[in-house]
DNA sequence: TTTCCTGCAAAAGCTTTGCAAGTAC
DNA sequence: GTACTTGCAAAGCTTTTGCAGGAAA
């Protein structure tokens, strides 16, 4: 059943063991922009041993082979947070308390939607900057208090 | 001379002192993003003592009073970078280096004049986050080798 | 069987903090 | 004079690394 997912990691060049495997879907799943530390209790939780160096070499194989990637941290203590290659989307950042929130899915589909294509392109040709991945970050601060709860 | 700076200062509550406004000039005179310790080393170069405790300290005040912001760390050694809150820019985010470079000028203010006010506006008065600052990352790769020189 | 991955523990960085002395207001 | 800043050194975090044992291909 997870087949796919090897042939994910195999496509990647990287092995497929359990813990990567662990982590990968962890990732993927959790819409909270883990740490490393979280996504290694996240993991532990359910399944078994693991260990948080573990969880930071093969964060790093994912963000080399390109299936994940690290976020604007800068927030609260400074751990990085890693999300999947997934769709791009919208991030709220609160300058006060660093808390990283993903904007609304239609609201943030449509700002993206209006990035454009030809001119990122452009910037490709130009100085060959090869673009995978958009991130738009708006800082700011919450006014009312709709920090995820 | 520096009288404007002074009053900037006050107007965000902050008392100016020798060192802020040392600290305060090398972040907004440098396009570099420079972190905390290459400030530290900055300002230290052309003038006298200055604690990395300060830079430190001083940052978060800044960053709090909406002068500075934190921007995507994530790269290199993980340390944080800072910028002035000075016109929004683009950045080029090098998944495998970890460099952060700017866009160059024009491309990037075309890109970036793209994104929708209106909707931006919508989200303010939606969700209740009130925006200052809008940061946009073009992750990917160096293919030339450009980065800076 | 070979090469890569894991786990442990220790090391290396970055950032924050407590406190006494100094400075802006 | 009072309240905020600075500098120092130490503590607290996050992240990386070396190495021996284990697992994938």
């Amino acid at each position: 059943m997870s087949d796919k997912l090897q042939q994910t990691f195999a496509g990647h060049g990287l092995r497929c063991t359990k813990q990567r495997r662990a982590i990968f879907q962890a990732l993927s799943t959790c819409r909270c922009h883990p740490t490393a530390d979280e996504l290694h209790r996240l993991v532990k939780e359910q399944d078994a041993d693991l260990s948080l160096a573990t969880v930071y070499n093969t964060l790093e194989a994912f963000c080399c082979a390109g299936l994940a990637y690290k976020l604007a941290c800068c927030g609260g203590n400074g751990s990085t947070r890693y999300d999947t290659g997934g769709e791009d989307h919208l991030h709220l950042r609160c300058r006060k308390t660093g808390k990283l929130t993903d904007a609304p899915d239609d609201l943030g589909k449509r700002i993206l939607e209006h990035l454009p294509k030809e001119l990122i392109d452009e910037l490709q040709e130009r100085i060959g900057f090869e673009v995978n991945k958009v991130q738009v970050d708006l800082v700011g601060e919450f006014k009312k208090n709709p920090c995820q709860s």
